[in-house]
This record gives C-alpha cells, sequence and structure tokens, in this order.
DNA sequence: CTTGAGCCTGTAATTAATACAGGGTTTAGC
DNA sequence: GCTAAACCCTGTATTAATTACAGGCTCAAG
C-alpha cells in the first residue's frame, strides 16, 4: 500500500502539479484563496497534497469561467456545509452567459464569413455585411 | 426625409447613444480605436454619427469576446485600408478564432451542464458539482 | 448670478494575473 | 570542497481593459 503517504510540495512542485503558474500561487496567498501554508526551516512554502487538491478545484473553476470571486464562494462552501442550491445556480447561471456567447459568436461568425467571401473579387471590401452588423 | 443629417454628440451624449462608458470613450481615444475628434471652441470633443457607429462596432465586439487588439483589426477591415489578399487573410484567421471560441465555450458549456444535471439541488451534504471539481 | 450638470485633464484603483529585481539556499558536477 | 545552475524568498512593477476620482473650467436654468 503507502501509495502517496503525506507528500510534500515546494511552490515550484505543486505549480507543476496543479498546473498553475508559480507566481500564481503566492498571488492566490495574497487574496486568501489559499491558505498561509507552513514554511520549512529555511522559509519554504511546504505544501501538502490538501493544498494540491485545493489549487486544482481553484484551477477548474477558473477554467470553468468562474471569476475569483465566484471561486471564494465555491470555497467556502467546499470548506463548511455545502449549499447545492446556490452551487448549481451559479453553474446554470454560468451555462446562459456561455449560451449567449455562443449564440453572438455564431452571428459574428457568419458576418465575417460572408464579408471574406466577397473579398475573392480583389477588390476594396463592401462592408455591407459589418454595415448590417452595425445597423442591427 | 432628412431623418438624421449630421448630428452631433458630446462625450456624454455619444456615451448614452452607444451604450458605452463615458470614461471608456477617452480612453479608446489613448489607444487609437477611437480617433481624435474634433473640438468646438472651448474644448468639448464633438462627435459625429460615423464615431457612433464605431464606437457601436467596437462595443459590440468586445461584448463578443474580441481583445481590443483584435478589434483594432477588425475595424481596419471595416475601414478597407487593407489590400484584399490582406483583408481576407484577416477576416478567415478572425473566422477560425471565433470557431475555436465557439467551441471552447461549447465544452465548458457542456461540463457545466453535465455538472448540474448530477446535481440533486436542496440542501443535501453532497453536491455533485462540488465533487467534480475536487476530483483528483 | 449662482447652482449644478457636464466637460476637461491627469492619475489612481480594479481584476487576474505575470514579470522582474535583488537577494538567500540547495543540489549536481567536477 | 567549491562553483554554478536551479530554485526559493520578498517586494514592486507591468499587463489588459476599464472605471473612478480629484481639481478645475464652462454652459444652461432658475
Amino acid at each position: 500500500m503507502n501509495t502517496s503517504r503525506k507528500r510534500d510540495y515546494t511552490r515550484g512542485a505543486l505549480a507543476k502539479a496543479s498546473g498553475v503558474n508559480l507566481e500564481t500561487i503566492r498571488f492566490y496567498e495574497k487574496i486568501n484563496l489559499m491558505p498561509n501554508p507552513p514554511r520549512t526551516s529555511n522559509g519554504y512554502r511546504c505544501y501538502s497534497s490538501d493544498h494540491l487538491k485545493r489549487l486544482t478545484f481553484i484551477r477548474r473553476s477558473r477554467e470553468l469561467g468562474f471569476s475569483n470571486n465566484e471561486v471564494a464562494g465555491l470555497l467556502e462552501m467546499v470548506d463548511g456545509t455545502h449549499d447545492c442550491d446556490g452551487v448549481k445556480h451559479l453553474a446554470l447561471s454560468n451555462v446562459d452567459l456561455i449560451a449567449h456567447k455562443i449564440a453572438d459568436l455564431g452571428k459574428l461568425k457568419l458576418a465575417l464569413e460572408g464579408m471574406a467571401a466577397e473579398c475573392a473579387g480583389g477588390e476594396t471590401p463592401d462592408c455591407a455585411i459589418i454595415d448590417k452588423l452595425l445597423e442591427s
């Protein structure tokens, strides 16, 4: 057994393991997303697998579009009794936001594709499509 | 007909008409997304409907997730200052960019929806979303 | 004529990082 | 045992994209 009993990480090791930038870890410490870790005798930060878990949670949440403030809220729920309704509501409101962005991007993509097609002639492009986007 | 013949806007009026913050207009001027407008005798900025059009385009593009730098590229296309080949290339590379963004957002949306679907809601002690974010 | 709204300028604060500068330590090679 | 690279520490500065504020002018209404 003894697959990984209380492995320690330096800041650099934690950065590699979590996929979070070295400096960003210190930043998260400053804004209290991450706790002040214990230090070794030489003053180096000494992280545990719990820290790795928490930091990975933060990274994933950020990648899903949660702001640092929202992540702080999620972490509070992780730490305490998590209020499932609150989490779900936050997730779904982000889904709405993303869906809207996707729809808008689709429209602009069509407009740009149309414009590119008109550019094929070799003359100065007619910006009718962009104009249309401007008017709407 | 004379629906709107060369209406002038103050900075405040332009802000209201475009939906862009008053201060942001000055900022766009500083980073050259917006031109230095003519001034009235008292030094006030004097905008036209062309400025409004351009600023609205910038706002929409920003809302669609383009960086200010990317918006600058889009505006070059709108201005038609480039030869057709350059314009077409820029347009198509932006289409790629948008397609990529759409794909990424689609993945995010699926991930969030999947997590939310597994979440029972209510005040149950376990939250599927948080569990997923905590997974090793 | 005197408020107050609106304009002007330059600078500071905000969010979410990232990048130094100028040090101290640790480890790997010779 | 010694040197040099690699890694850690701190604090501060920079980035992007705004937004806010301080300290003044000016214009329109009562």
